[in-house]
DNA sequence: TGTCTTTTGTTAGTATGCTAACTACTGCTT
DNA sequence: AAGCAGTAGTTAGCATACTAACAAAAGACA
């Protein structure tokens, strides 16, 4: 009988993979009182500025109903604001606040780091394979 | 300013791609009652027979607390059961029922054809690559 | 044997993801 | 202008993850 052998599949090691990167920015992130998602979101809001939520849903691969209650948190704890755009009522601009600019920069060292340290040892040859294969492999499962 | 960019960064990619995995295998269990992580964790039971929840922790890679509650489910919607462990009281022997056993080889099949699929036109050197370049990153974070 | 430590599982509280159903608003079409 | 489809955001309900605090049992050791 043939059986499913998860450690066959790049889907299980991509879940691990993951995993590891995620148990390391949030030990790193422990102190600053914002979360992994959050600090993914605060790279985007930082990077590219005030947008709608929609946008950083797509940005983020997340759904909009998700990404409200993200938003929510983030509002909560002085990361980000709700701002309305002027051209159309139905968006909400999330904004970065200021406190979120100031921290930002010692909080992607974090993020900095440990892609250093991940791909200590791996050639940039092979990471160019890995991301394309992964990328191959997602448009595979389209 | 430099500036942390996710695209760079393998745990990113890998995180995008177990998500498109997860996406296909839900789609396709839609119908069994069977959730992706109820799958995996059949995947084990059904291969390696009865075990203790430590043990489908570790094999999840999921903490007791997640366990409990997923195998919560698992026995509330009839896939396992929990039985004693006569050698140890504190073992909760969590065993797979004959409806999970009968219903396993055709929901491994989408396992199965999903990872088929994903691989298509990917060499297997690169798969292979792709699994060691990852398997030394997560050893690289530890 | 009695106590201390470790192991296993549980509960509580929070964060995060999903789908589905809903509201408010925009913009096209007639 | 009225109506209707599409878009942005929200809410509700569920599944799943984590940490922290705890209980019960087993094991080790004086």
């Amino acid at each position: 009988m043939p059986t499913f052998n998860p450690l066959e599949s790049i889907g299980f090691h991509c879940n691990l993979t993951f995993k590891a990167f995620s148990a390391e920015l949030e030990k790193r992130l422990a102190g600053t009182g914002v979360s992994r998602v959050q600090f993914m979101a605060l790279a985007h809001l930082v990077a590219l500025g005030a947008m709608p939520q929609k946008d950083l849903a797509e940005l983020l691969s997340i759904t909009s109903a998700a990404t409200v209650r993200l938003v929510d948190r983030l509002v909560r704890d002085g990361w980000a604001e709700r701002t309305a755009d002027p051209e159309d009522r139905r968006i909400k601009l999330i904004t970065p606040t200021p406190k979120a600019l100031r921290a930002w920069e010692e909080m992607s060292l974090h993020a900095e780091e440990i892609m250093a340290r991940a791909h200590a040892g791996v050639s940039e040859e092979e990471i160019e394979t890995v991301k394309s294969v992964l990328k191959k492999v997602r448009e595979n499962l389209l």
